[in-house]
DNA sequence: TCAAGTTGTCTGTGATATTAGACAACTTCA
DNA sequence: TGAAGTTGTCTAATATCACAGACAACTTGA
């Protein structure tokens, strides 16, 4: 009889990524903290340090975790649920995950509408544009980082509204506008550049999901043009079909 | 950058194994059916022969395949569940599984009682008693073999009662008790015999499960004693705890 | 009886998994 | 600044996985 112990078939570093996979989402070690050095992981798992490194290099391949040479590996905060509705607002979505909302006015400027620009704002190509660049964080992780462009002629204070109040509904608010949503979104995904990298905290290489937004009053007429660009392992997208 | 593949961790053979599974479990080969060839499998999931081999090896452990040298690969019928309670008939636990059950007289005897069945039955040691020796199967499985005994001078008729009715419900109604229960149910396991592998058609060193059984009247007092081997590999025992 | 088709077993080869040890590079903290 | 602790990288040896080919042993059906 052959009477090969029936392997179960999963090699060893799966199982040791798959345990402490089921510690993390049991609490066991909270967003952010400190896991145990590979060499204590190694000891509890009964396995070579390499093959704990293996099942780490498997988790952070996957966002779970992130390894900090010479300091340790943490536990990276769960994907925030980014629900793609007409209505929803960056704050709304990052409170509702018990973290503090934040932004961050990178700059503001004037341009002219290009042609596309101008398309999607209903606007002759070259009408005057304010660009307002902002960052967006969850606790103090670097979420997302766009441009929101609007008509000068419509909104000639925006940069200064935007400056006093830190919030685009604020500003449409003081023009009166106290309603606007999502007329459509556009999502596409591209690698992280140098810029990326610097202003979201990323490893460059690592993947950004960039959104192209058109917001619109009630009456459906365009306001706000977007390009945000995410940090796709701090953000999951989640598109309710009907 | 690594930039290992981040493998699945699972080996080729297991992913083969789960397939198959699946296959099977969704109804692609019934109960009994012939599986394709290992050659045929292999090229299907493009994958070497030996390595479909270590696949249905594992299945085969579990028992859910069985090969037959020169024939073929069988898909075997899922194990009965067996529910342990106090009034399950054997014909209604295959029956409600869709199944034909049967029964065959192996044959009778008469015997006096040991120490063990005596206290069993509540018998005086050495009291008369008849042994009934039966198989039992679902469709041509044979599921369990086993022997019941009962005191000969109380159901002095039986064996005659069990040829003509070959239910042990039906010998007791004969004597008027309608209602009868488990009282008891002690299991265990060993490995098949010759005379199991015979009756079971087992291999031998197949295991069985063990069943030591006392069944009494309403009023608690003891009717048949038990003892029953059961095919492991067609049979699952469900304890339901409360 | 024979041929075709099947599973069982053997040998061999290359890739991957796992272990082991050593050292470099870096962070943290006293 | 220095020591301790951490992750990153390298070499090496062994075991298992997966592929490949050949043949034996057996079943089935003409």
């Amino acid at each position: 009889m052959s009477t090969l112990q029936p392997d179960s078939g999963v090699t060893l570093w799966r199982k040791v990524a798959d345990s402490i996979e089921r510690e993390i989402a049991q609490g066991g070690y909270p967003a952010g903290e400190k896991l145990p050095g590979e060499v204590e992981l190694a000891t509890v798992h009964r396995v070579n340090r390499h093959t704990v490194r293996r099942a780490l290099a498997a988790l952070a391949e996957r966002g779970l975790v992130r390894a900090e040479r010479g300091s340790g590996t943490y536990v990276e905060p769960g994907r925030i649920a980014y629900p793609l509705r007409s209505r929803t607002r960056f704050s709304e979505i990052v409170g509702a995950g018990g973290r503090e909302p934040r932004g961050q006015l990178l700059g503001a400027s004037r341009e002219d509408a290009t042609r596309e620009l101008a398309r999607e704002l209903d606007l002759p190509v070259g009408a005057p544009l304010i660009r307002i660049d902002g960052l967006r964080l969850a606790d103090s992780a670097p979420i997302c980082v766009g441009s929101t462009w609007l008509s000068a002629e419509r909104f000639p204070d925006a940069e200064e509204l935007y400056r006093r109040f830190g919030s685009m509904t604020k500003v449409l608010a003081q023009h009166g506008i106290r309603d606007y949503r999502r007329a459509s979104t556009r999502i596409t995904a591209a690698i992280a550049d140098a810029g990326d990298a610097a202003r979201l905290d990323l490893g460059i290489g690592r993947p950004v999901l960039i959104v192209e937004g058109l917001d619109v009053d009630g009456k459906g007429r365009p306001l706000l043009a977007l390009r945000t660009r995410f940090a796709a392992e701090r953000v999951q997208f989640v598109v309710e079909t009907e």
